[in-house]
DNA sequence: GACCTTCTCACCTACGTGTTAAGC
DNA sequence: TCGCTTAACACGTAGGTGAGAAGG
């Protein structure tokens, strides 16, 4: 983690890359309830989906895109009466939680052609070490994109911070808002959309 | 296609890769009756699948992946009185029926860890340009694979062919001999399985 | 007791099979 | 008619959801 800030700190040349973050307006419905993502013991996906694009690279240049959950606050969260609020001591966080996009190393232009999706990342509060990120439960998180330049000698790396995509690692959700815009909008939840949404069924109950 | 081969025989130095293909006593039952392989519209999967541990790489260089399906034999084929018989004039070959691993490129160090699969290829009979491959039905094909390396200037490649994995292209499958294989050996056809072995099923008809 | 975690579950998505009947 | 292709289908694999009960 540090050693990537500081390459980035440190890179001399080259014109950074644009990075656009997809599906934003969803994230920021997520956002104004802060955002919760399940940490299970086999892993969890994300929900919404880290998806960019991007632009800018040298198209015959050889690029691996990585994507790093940061521990922001130093604290450890708690949801008391309908609100987050911050608690004591943070624990310390796991030594790595870097996710390496599946395409890497690719070609500029294999980034370039079409938005790159992280689907599959899985979240983890255990150690499983098998590409899952492992996340402190109640701690908040902001991923970042790297984007760095491999097989050449030297290695330019740019970041990019999405503050939209923050969340807290949770084992369960807390707000229940939070949880309906899930079901709402992730295919995989479609049963509890179903039993929630169809007249016929709430007039039943 | 020639360009690849041409490229082989002019390659002058370094020690070719290690090839070797897994389920290769499976690969054989399935010679020994002709093998047949479904291409559909919207494409159709390899069982069994090419699947191959390499070795002989240079760990940190970088290599793509490829697996080509030659048109042999200059004949369309025609399954009568339960055999394959050679017949007329062969269709011409498709332009290009090689498909790229979607690991490529990758370092030598990535495609020797582990075995490498071919999955996800997808045969087709349409042109629908999306990575599938596209084969003339009742045309005999032989996978081959090629190793390319790229990044470097110079490329050199190893060329494998597989004559245990020939197969001809159909729509439907001919030879019932074939059907009953892959349904033995192939999880997604289990369905098929379950009904035609389970011995209290069989007596009620 | 309050809080957090873990596990099992029904219910989905997504898609890989050969079968069968219809089409050409 | 015959040979080959197509599309709909039932039935699997594989795995992603939150709910809810149980555990610590």
């Amino acid at each position: 983690t540090e050693a990537l800030q500081q390459q980035h700190s440190g890179a001399a040349s080259g014109v950074e890359p644009t990075v656009v973050l997809e599906d934003r307006d969803l994230w920021t419905r997520f956002q104004v309830l802060t955002n919760e993502m399940i940490v299970t013991k086999s892993g969890r996906r994300m929900f919404p989906v880290v998806k960019v694009s991007i632009s800018g690279l040298d198209p015959s240049a050889m690029y691996s895109i990585l994507l790093e959950f940061v521990q922001i606050d130093n604290h450890r969260w708690k949801y008391v009466n309908g609100e987050w609020v911050a608690g004591g001591k943070p624990e310390v966080a796991p030594s790595s939680a870097v996710y390496i996009h599946c395409d890497s190393p690719n070609f500029g232009n294999h980034w370039m052609k079409e938005p790159v999706s992280f689907a599959k990342v899985k979240l983890t509060n255990k150690t499983n070490g098998n590409g899952q990120i492992m996340l402190n439960s109640l701690h908040k998180y902001e991923p970042r994109l790297h984007v760095v330049q491999v097989g050449a000698e030297q290695r330019t790396i740019s970041c990019h911070a999405f503050p939209e995509c923050q969340f807290i690692a949770v084992t369960a959700y807390q707000n229940e808002e939070v949880t309906a815009l899930k079901i709402k909008h992730n295919p995989f939840a479609k049963a509890f959309l179903d039993s929630k949404e169809r007249p016929e069924l709430q007039s039943q109950r």
